[in-house]
DNA sequence: CATAGGAGTTGACATTTGTCAACATTTCCG
DNA sequence: CGGAAATGTTGACAAATGTCAACTCCTATG
């Protein structure tokens, strides 16, 4: 828990009350390879710090074909984005890939925290344009590079994803087929 | 500009001090059609509200080939994301595609507001998860989804942008090529 | 420790998309 | 108005990537 506490103080000191308040809500969770984090169909209801593991959020098609959205490990803020803030059903499960410890807080928690220690949206705003940037960059790559650039720019861009992730969904991640990783990575 | 305190009110009202000191502030811009906003290698210093017009942002490689990274029109927050926030040279130009009106305030003056007047983070934190959330959006589409697909989502998502940006930019956008944009957009 | 299932590799082939070049059409400006 | 430049279309072909199937190797678990 400290250092989650070291992270947000690391942005911005925070109040005694505000610190307080924090560690009277934060909540442990602790997950099992493979075991879900938030399940198709449920509306996200909680934001976590990943203090240990490696978590992945995707998506499923109709064919059963999935997508790796993201991988988040260690020092990480997730929750299925798009389902968390507009409050409704989310497509995209999150799972743990290593046995997990997380902490977290609810939505309607940190709302009261956005509404009553009013410093915290310094913090909230500043996380978040974070992984605005991160995306942002994730985009450029993903609009301009082929298949091949697309393995070299993640591996140097988070090396420790690339080898900890099993290679099909580390392809599913990079938008290409498992076998067409298989190939490009021999060349290389 | 009324419509600038409008959108800013309807995430949450602001106080008249805040109002005020924005409207002290806040600076208007005119561009011609194709003219910069910001041009490569320069630190992006402003972010900007757009009132009428549209804009580009793009990137361009060692080959010269563009590539589109977003279009913005009326009622949106456009800055280079990555350069405003993380204060380094921006690779991506922005261009107005058309004759365009913005009203703009400097990462300084940003920062003073965020200092200064605490109640402005939570509008800084909407915004941009606001943005956060269209960007997964995006980053889903352009690993999930072929060509044909892409254009069909991009319609459905952004119509006005699809009509009235040229073909060519709208297919750099997509991440395809403009003969590839062209002949699929036959077979519909 | 046996074995079923998951993960990774490889080959053959199909499909998608890119590239290059030629041409048509539109737009912009002197 | 007229011509250059930008934009859009089409064809032929090349390159990249996907799909399917077979096979190997590993490992999790009863």
């Amino acid at each position: 828990m400290e250092e989650l506490l070291a992270m947000l103080n690391a942005i911005r000191p925070m109040s005694k009350p505000l610190i307080n308040h924090l560690l009277s809500i934060i909540e442990a969770f602790e997950l099992r390879k493979n075991q879900f984090l938030l399940k198709k169909g449920r509306v996200s209801n909680h934001i976590y710090y990943v203090s240990k593991g490696i978590l992945r959020g995707y998506y499923e098609d109709e064919k059963k074909k999935q997508t790796t959205k993201w991988f988040m490990d260690e020092g990480n803020v997730i929750t299925s984005v798009d389902s968390f803030f507009s409050r409704t059903p989310t497509f995209e499960p999150i799972q743990a890939i290593e046995p997990s410890l997380l902490f977290g807080i609810t939505y309607k928690q940190l709302y009261y925290i956005y509404d009553n220690y009013p410093e915290f949206n310094y913090h909230g705003r500043e996380l978040t344009q974070q992984y605005h940037v991160i995306n942002e960059r994730r985009i450029s790559a993903l609009q301009r590079l082929r298949a091949r650039e697309r393995y070299l720019y993640t591996k140097t861009t988070q090396p420790g994803i690339v080898q900890r992730v099993p290679q099909n969904l580390l392809a599913s991640y990079l938008g290409i087929s498992k076998e067409t990783l298989s190939r490009l990575k021999r060349k290389i």
